[in-house]
DNA sequence: TATTTACATGAACAATTGTTCATGTAAATA
DNA sequence: TATTTACATGAACAATTGTTCATGTAAATA
């Protein structure tokens, strides 16, 4: 209880440490200084410093990943379920902004096989979204453009969101966010 | 004349090695081995690990702002510039797939001052193109959104275009992917 | 031919890294 | 009260890191 407390403000306060200055930059030591004690008790928290980043990525890929599958167990039609899709994505990211950053930038730094498994999670992920552009090209829904390239679009797009939230000065509306980008990705930029 | 295609070489095998192991992963050990001689050779073409990643990113962030510099130059309309904008985005990443690469991932292991310069360089080509947008918008071309976020989200599809470029299998076509980046960034997914 | 240049080696360095171990202590639990 | 638990320290480790130095050699230049 009073446990689990503790180590939840040792994973917040080592996540934006990690965020701030880089996985491979931050050091066992800076980590120990940043909460004012020794680099050994470090290890009363954690097994490794690996062990820390893939708790961090794979806590918040878990939760991309539940919303998806929510999404797609709707009866909605494609358009909707990619709207409910961006909706989700920036829910996340905006209540998580620290995890997201991690997941978006550190990623790479993980070790085989826990790489291996990142990659193919994220490539399921990928492939879902993937499904609901098919079937929205086939109900006419969507511009009949090249699946693999519409999905890693938007993707990048979404992607982008967790800077937002974290360096700019101003307060952040997630609901004014989420009809800009639903506009960008629907409608583009250009006013017909 | 030899001499500096021998660099080239080097500075073009140490560049895909890098953006295979990532900056801070790749050892000047690493470096020696993949060229086949000793460390310390390494040190006959670089000064230290820092300039060469200096060298790579300030090398393709000139072109970058090279580039737009040209276009602002023009009198084409808002519009047609940012059209030209992309396009020309396009084309140093299809040319130069491992430099953009190393650009979107590895600048945040450049050290002060050379950060703050790179940032700071960054912001004056964000600052240039958010120019474009603001323009169209006044002119009625764009829809009125807020212009940081339409500006960050279309540098967000185009920074992922070289994972395409490097990952994919199949060869790509430039003016293929031009045409549906275009697509998707001036009228979006939706099928009106 | 004499000398400079470009490219190469091997040994060594000081600093930094993640991790372990033996040990301590205050609070919670039995 | 006795004992377990959670949190803490300090010293030490073996490995890895970027970099330097003295030295060599074949080719290009004077």
């Amino acid at each position: 209880m009073k446990n689990s407390t503790k180590k939840e403000r040792f994973l917040l306060v080592v996540l934006k440490l990690i965020h701030r200055k880089g996985f491979k930059a931050t050091t066992m030591r800076d980590i120990a200084h940043e909460l004012n004690f020794e680099v050994a008790n470090v290890y009363n928290y954690i097994d490794s410093k690996q062990s820390l980043l893939e708790g961090y990525l794979f806590d918040i890929q878990d939760e991309f990943h539940k919303a998806i599958d929510t999404i797609l167990a709707t009866p909605h039609s494609p358009n909707e379920k990619l709207r409910l899709l961006v909706a989700s994505y920036i829910g996340i990211t905006t209540r998580r902004p620290y995890h997201q950053a991690l997941l978006v930038n550190e990623w790479r730094n993980l070790k085989e096989p826990q790489l291996q498994e990142f990659v193919s999670r994220r490539k399921d992920y990928e492939n879902k979204m993937r499904g609901i552009i098919a079937e929205g090209i086939e109900e006419d829904q969507f511009r009949a453009n090249d699946v693999e390239m519409m999905a890693q679009t938007i993707l990048a797009t979404l992607r982008w969101l967790h800077n937002k939230c974290l360096d700019s000065e101003t307060i952040i509306n997630p609901l004014e966010i989420e009809k800009q980008l639903l506009d960008f990705i629907f409608t583009g930029i250009s006013k017909k």
